[in-house]
DNA sequence: ATGGCTGGTAGAACCAGA
């Protein structure tokens, strides 16, 4: 059965990277690349170059500065819909039809700032409301979905190089898990990451800058994910999280995951 | 040793990321 192949990769500035870009589609070929935080109004987001690389259809959804997504295709997209789960115009999601066969949500939940704490912090309140908007839509859907992107929660002990020591760090607090799992539960959503990498393996996506090497400690979090609907995930046959991304040349600090999909 | 870095934009002793 045919197969389509979708990345998902918060490149961290899309036009400060297109060496990396142009090596990930070389040496990957995905059908489908979603980016997050693109850092690219739509105005200045660098089309020719992906249509050069024989990506010419673009749903795009971008800012001046912060944020913004895009999803880039080998295929036609359909039905391209924008959702301001935030209710404060960011740009945070891009959502597609591929193919007619199934829908593909591209998302960029807030980091949520500092403190874990709603009062003292705005933006953790407006983190875990994203999440809960995120849940009031999901629990509707009816079409097979492909929802990726970085969530910015890291769920699993196992997801974070040291559960003990960032339980109070927001990604990892307790509230931002509950948030998540009522989101995972409105829809049964298959988290694609542990179906094909089962907890408690290690499996990271982000490691912070601010290590000069990022492998001596190895203090990665599993931050970005890709989960299916009950009626896509066992059309899902493969995954794969390219970690030798994070020391390829001026890297971002996330890596791209990709997952296939029979269709 | 969870900020030690990085990018965008302005022209910062800035902001944001997570």
């Amino acid at each position: 059965m045919p197969t389509l192949k979708i990345a998902s990769w918060n490149i961290n500035s899309v036009r400060a990277r297109p060496h990396i870009v142009e090596k990930f589609l070389t040496e990957t070929a995905p059908d489908i690349l979603c980016l997050q935080e693109t850092k690219a109004h739509n105005d200045v987001f660098p089309r020719r170059m992906f249509e050069e690389w024989g990506y010419p259809h673009l749903a795009l959804n971008g800012q001046k500065m912060h944020h913004g997504v895009a999803t880039i295709s080998k295929l036609p997209l359909e039905e391209d819909l924008r959702h301001d789960w935030q209710d404060n115009g960011e740009a945070r999601h891009v959502g597609v039809r591929v193919a007619g066969k199934f829908r593909l949500e591209n998302v960029y939940v807030p980091a949520g700032g500092d403190i874990p704490d709603r009062d003292e912090n705005p933006k953790f309140g407006q983190k875990l409301d994203f999440i809960e908007r995120m849940t009031a839509w999901s629990k509707d859907l009816k079409e097979p979905t492909l929802i990726v992107g970085d969530f910015n929660i890291a769920p699993l002990e196992c997801d974070v190089w040291s559960h003990k020591q960032l339980v109070k760090v927001v990604s990892h607090t307790p509230i931002e898990i509950e948030t998540l799992k009522r989101f995972q539960k409105s829809h049964d959503w298959v988290d694609l990451g542990r179906k094909f990498i089962p907890a408690p393996e290690r499996c990271f996506t982000w490691w912070s800058y601010r290590n000069r090497d990022h492998t001596v400690n190895d203090r990665g979090r599993r931050l970005d994910h890709m989960w299916a609907s009950p009626n896509l995930a066992d059309r899902v046959v493969g995954h794969d999280v390219v970690e030798p991304a994070r020391s390829w040349e001026k890297p971002s600090d996330h890596v791209p995951l990709t997952v296939d999909i029979e269709i």
